[in-house]
Order: C-alpha cells, then sequence, then structure tokens
DNA sequence: ATTTAGTTTAACCAACTGGTCAAAAATAGA
DNA sequence: TCTATTTTTGACCAGTTGGTTAAACTAAAT
C-alpha cells in the first residue's frame, strides 16, 4: 500500500534527522535510527541503501531548509535596509525552529567539504540564481546612490549571517559562561536580540 | 628513562590532538591516533587510561589556548575601545593558527554540554576571575561618561566573538558559495577582515 | 652481573557496527 | 480464493572497535 509506504520512509526520515543532526555522521548508528522509528533495523537498508545514502538525505533537506526563503528575499525588489531587516528576522525565527542544523551542516561539512560540491551537483538550480552576485550589485548601487556607506558585500553578509548564526552554534559555551546555563535567560536573550542585530547591521552601514 | 617518557606522552598528545580536531570524539580511532603517534595502541592505554580521557585531555587544552590571551587583555588597564581593538586583532591571528579548535570545541560542547562544567571544576581560576562581568563595568562607565552609545555588553560581546569564530568554522561553506572554493582568495578575505571588523564593530558602539 | 622498575609490544577479546538474506507477513490483483 | 508482489522481520555475518594481558625489552641502581 502506497501510504503505509510513505509513511514508513517518513518515519525513517524523522528518526534519521534527529539522531543525525544530534549526533553527527559518525556518532549516529543505525539501531538507534531504526528503534526511534519503530521498525527493524533491516528496513532502513530496504528504504535507503546505506547509511552514507540516508545520511546524504538527510543533510541535504537539512540544507535546503534555508534555501526557499533567502531566494524569496534576496531576489525580490526590496531595498537593501528591507531585505536586511526580513533576512535577519526571518531566518532568526527559523533557527529557533531547527537549531540543531547549523550546527549540523557546519560540522558534517568541516569533516567533508566535498558535501556541498554535490549538493550544488545534484540542486543546479541553487547556484544558478547567483544569490550573491544580485545582492552585491544592489549594495554598490545603493552605496554609488549615497544611500549605504562604502562597504564589500562579502564582509557585510558574512557579518550578517554570522551575527545570526552564532549565538546558536555556540549556545552552550556562551549560555554556560554569560548566562550561568541558565536556558531560560538564554532564551530571552535570543529573542530580544533580534531587534538589536538588525539594529546594529544597518546603522553600521546606513550613510 | 624521563625524557623518553615525555617524549612519548607528547607524542601522542600531538597525535591525538591532530585527529580528535579533524575527526570528532566519535570519529577518532585509537589505532590511527597510535599510528600517527608512530607506538603500539597499547601504548595509547598505557599513558592515558581511556579514549575518553585522552579525549578529554585534547579538549582542555584546545580550550585553554584562548584562555591566557583573554584574560590578559580583558584584565588589563585599557579602555574599551582598545581592548577591542586587541582583541580581535589577538585572536583572529590566534584563529589563524589553529583554525580547527572553534569548530571543534563548539561540536563536542553540542554533543555533551557537560564537558564545559568539568573544565570550570577543574580550573576553578577562569570562572573566578569573571572576565565577563569586569569587562561589563567597565563598558557601562563608559557609557555613562559618554565615550561610548549605550548598549547592552552580552549582545556586544556576542557580536564580537561570533564575527571573529564565525568565518573560520564556516569556512567550507562561505569558501564555497561566495568565493568559487578558492583557498588563497578566502585566506586573503580572512586577512583584510582584521580591520574591517575592527571597524565595524567600534564604529557602532563610538557615541 | 643481577635486580628492579618502568616502557613497549604482539596477540587477543568481547561488544558493537553496518549490512545481508531467507523466510514470514501483509497487500493488491485476478 | 488463489497468486504475485511488496513490505517487514529475526537471525546472522564479517569487519571494526576500545580495551586487556602477559611477555619482552630497556635502562638505571645495587
Amino acid at each position: 500500500m502506497v501510504n503505509q509506504q510513505k509513511d514508513t520512509e517518513q518515519k525513517i526520515m524523522n528518526a534519521a534527522k534527529e539522531i543525525f543532526q544530534q549526533k553527527g555522521m559518525t556518532g549516529a548508528r543505525m539501531q538507534e535510527i531504526a528503534d526511534k522509528a519503530g521498525i527493524n533495523k533491516a528496513l532502513l537498508h530496504y528504504y535507503y541503501r546505506t547509511k552514507e545514502k540516508l545520511f546524504e538525505k538527510v543533510f541535504e533537506m537539512a540544507f535546503s531548509i534555508f534555501i526557499p526563503k533567502m531566494q524569496e528575499i534576496m531576489l525580490s525588489e526590496k531595498p537593501v535596509f528591507e531585505k536586511i531587516e526580513f533576512f535577519i528576522e526571518n531566518y532568526m525565527d527559523l533557527l529557533t525552529k531547527h537549531p540543531y542544523i547549523p550546527g549540523f551542516v557546519i560540522n558534517e561539512l568541516n569533516r567533508n567539504p566535498q558535501i556541498l560540491v554535490n549538493i550544488f551537483e545534484k540542486n543546479v538550480q541553487i547556484k544558478e540564481n547567483k544569490l550573491f552576485e544580485k545582492f552585491d550589485t544592489q549594495v554598490q548601487t545603493e552605496v554609488q546612490k549615497g544611500i549605504i556607506k562604502p562597504i564589500d558585500t562579502k564582509n557585510l553578509m558574512t557579518n550578517i549571517i554570522g551575527l545570526i548564526v552564532f549565538p546558536i552554534v555556540a549556545r552552550p559555551i556562551i549560555q554556560g559562561i554569560m548566562f550561568e546555563n541558565d536556558k531560560k535567560q538564554y532564551d530571552a536573550f535570543l529573542k530580544q536580540r533580534k531587534d538589536f542585530v538588525i539594529d546594529f547591521i544597518i546603522n553600521s552601514i546606513k550613510a
């Protein structure tokens, strides 16, 4: 029955996501994934032939969660200030829902940078869109118009993403040192940080 | 012979550092560490009883690399602007020499946040110094004096560290997307970024 | 030269790991 | 209902893993 099949496949994917994102490729165990999915281990290999193939699917899905919103915002016709504000707002919310993904992606990419190349090969549209080049052109146009200060777009982009992502991936250490490991306090910190980062970036570039 | 002993122990540590920092606790293999150290695997267990104990030593040393400079700068009597400039300058240089450490620390801390607590227990002086509180007081003093804009120190500190660390831990993805995987270009990017980040932070807080 | 203590090794082990396979169970089509 | 196909399972396997052990080696002290 097709429904049962999709159901099992989905149960496997959900379990695999959770385990892989928490423990990484090398730390995850097929048996643990099977247990979490409530099925036999052999069934994992029936649907996804190897651990590596299952992992690649999980990684691909994790990575792709952040692509559509990026495209929507970056390719829109909004001015730079608005784009930045939307970008920070949306991605901080997205990360609140998927806090494990950035650390997972960063870690696995450090282990094997080749994964990124494979994803680009499979999913050409991402690279083809040239999101960055488009944004770069827009920024430099507004620089020349005198709307924003002269700035290197790559540095700006790195700053924006860094300020968003870093407090999430480095949560254990920041929460431990600056917030005495108080989870609620740190959640509040992340919440108030949204407007702070927006102001911080906008102030630093407006002419 | 004491010299021989220290030599073997050092060879093990060097090998363990390299393997653990590259592959993480779960990805590292005792056999691989032994091979890299040029010794028998049983000798690993002779000097460091278990994989976990060896790992803890490596993690502790990796973590402690970043502490002394932090204390030196933060506890000095320099004004805030100078402290920030020194901090960024020094840590970006330090990270160039040890690029694997931040990713390693962040990843292992996400896997097991307890490690941080253990380190604090073993190494009380780090926590006792209350580096952050001291810096916070200084910042708020200069805010009241009208030298710098009103700002929350925790947000400021998170920004500074994030802007330094993020381009290092996220190197594969940034280099891949924004620099077409050109290593030399990315190294040049990191180099010019030092002054950029200093200006970026200073400009954002000066009154 | 012999003893003593620390160092290094080869061989080994039990537990675990990803993966396979044949058979059973469930489902769909006739 | 009977058959063909797909899904699910338990039992199993070969290779790997962290860790142990007893014996061999080294070098200094007596």
